[in-house]
DNA sequence: CAGTTCGAAATTGTCGACAATCTTGAGGTT
DNA sequence: AACCTCAAGATTGTCGACAATTTCGAACTG
């Protein structure tokens, strides 16, 4: 028996033709080359990927258990497509488990971890700097800011569900929509608070501030989506 | 398009093999006809419910999503054991979830469903009396008022993870361990004042409360866990 | 001409068989 | 006697074909 317990070492080598087309697939939904909202042929996929039709079913389980599929009994599989009001929801969802996730962190993760982010934090600054304060945010970087935060709270559920399922439709928001940021300095600035507070071994402190980081962003969203939503009633 | 738009009734007419076989495994899992730990093997259980291996690798990638089982590939699949440490890692994951949604439920929650929760708990003070005030929340009674409070809550994401997903290990757990709230009384207590701050539209304090009546339960199977772990040094 | 009904095509659901991989036990070697 | 090697068995992964259901269009009826 290994040191390595309960460890879900990325087994890489040992994939199977399901996995991997199901990693394929989410990137291709994540990133817009499947567009949402459009019907999933199963033929067609299991051609596209030279896989047979049933691993590629096995695959859109998968996929339906990330949310980035829906499916209906003899109909068919269409991308999801997130409305407002969803958008809305997840990032309620966020701020509830992130924030608890940040609590733990200022209680459990270590202090080379803490030393890790603020380095993350330093080249962040960097990348501002150079692309003069406008949209650093754009893509992976504050992703995997939260990304670290979850990781180091030491709550291997609370990463299955952040990790796993929901940076997967937030990933696929920021894509669809290209949101990036719109106030970088601040949020940077909010990063650094929140490691402050978890550097102090202050939980509550770093709760709040992870909560209200995320409330801001959420109300920049409704913000941008009640402004554009003059022409639809929806 | 009918007044119906994203409410997901349960079509129970049209199910395929796999979702109905799906729903026996879970709740054979849950109720532990099938062991924690027991590997699954797909032609027995195939021939058990009577239907192919196709179906039941479906079924078998969904109970995966919803952390029922563990899959290695090309080894196979077994129940999932909860350890002490990921029971409470999700009572962690409840505080967060269903804290927020006790907040946002004190804002949307239609006075009618509120009533309904009121209704509900005072069966639960009848079975309590009844039943000498042991152990009223044996079984599912308790799960049923917090399910109700996360329905109240108007946020469907939050509805999806914590019904869809989570609730089921909890079940599992409840009847793995026979653990009933050894304070029916107080918790009793406790719902009551939840549904006050609902009612009192006090978004804040039913928050706090949720989660500090979530975080009593926590506390309540640390410390019995504590007790016993005296034996074995996990 | 609008609405309905029916049927053919396409798609999804299911099945049995074959191939690839892991496990287990026996046998041999040091 | 302990350890390694290897082969047989079992299990999982993959594939192609058949059956059931839905969908779409055309013909028919009022």
């Amino acid at each position: 028996m290994t040191e390595i317990t309960d460890n879900k070492v990325l087994q890489s080598e040992t994939r199977t033709l399901a996995d991997q087309v199901c990693e394929q697939i989410v990137t291709a939904i994540v990133v817009g080359d499947i567009p949402p909202g459009q019907k999933i042929s199963e033929p067609e996929l299991a051609r596209t990927y030279g896989i047979s039709r049933g691993p590629l079913r096995e695959a859109m389980r998968r996929l339906e258990a990330l949310r980035l599929v829906e499916r209906k009994p003899h109909v068919g599989a269409r991308v999801v497509k997130l409305s407002a009001k969803e958008l809305v929801e997840i990032y309620r969802v966020r701020e509830a488990l992130e924030g608890m996730a940040c609590r733990l962190a200022a209680e459990f993760m270590p202090q080379d971890e803490i030393d890790s982010l603020r380095d993350l934090l330093h080249e962040h600054e960097q990348s501002i700097a150079q692309l003069d304060g406008r949209s650093y945010f754009q893509k992976e970087g504050d992703l995997d800011f939260h990304y670290r935060i979850v990781r180091g709270c030491r709550n291997a559920k609370l990463l299955e569900f952040l990790g796993g399922d929901l940076y997967h439709l937030v990933r696929m928001y920021r894509y669809q929509f290209s949101v990036s940021s719109s106030r970088p300095k601040r949020a940077l600035k909010e990063h650094h608070q929140i490691v402050d507070a978890i550097e102090a071994r202050d939980p509550e402190l770093a709760e709040m501030l992870m909560r209200r980081h995320i409330g801001a962003a959420r109300k920049n969203i409704e913000e941008k989506l009640n402004t554009a939503t003059e022409t639809r009633g929806e």
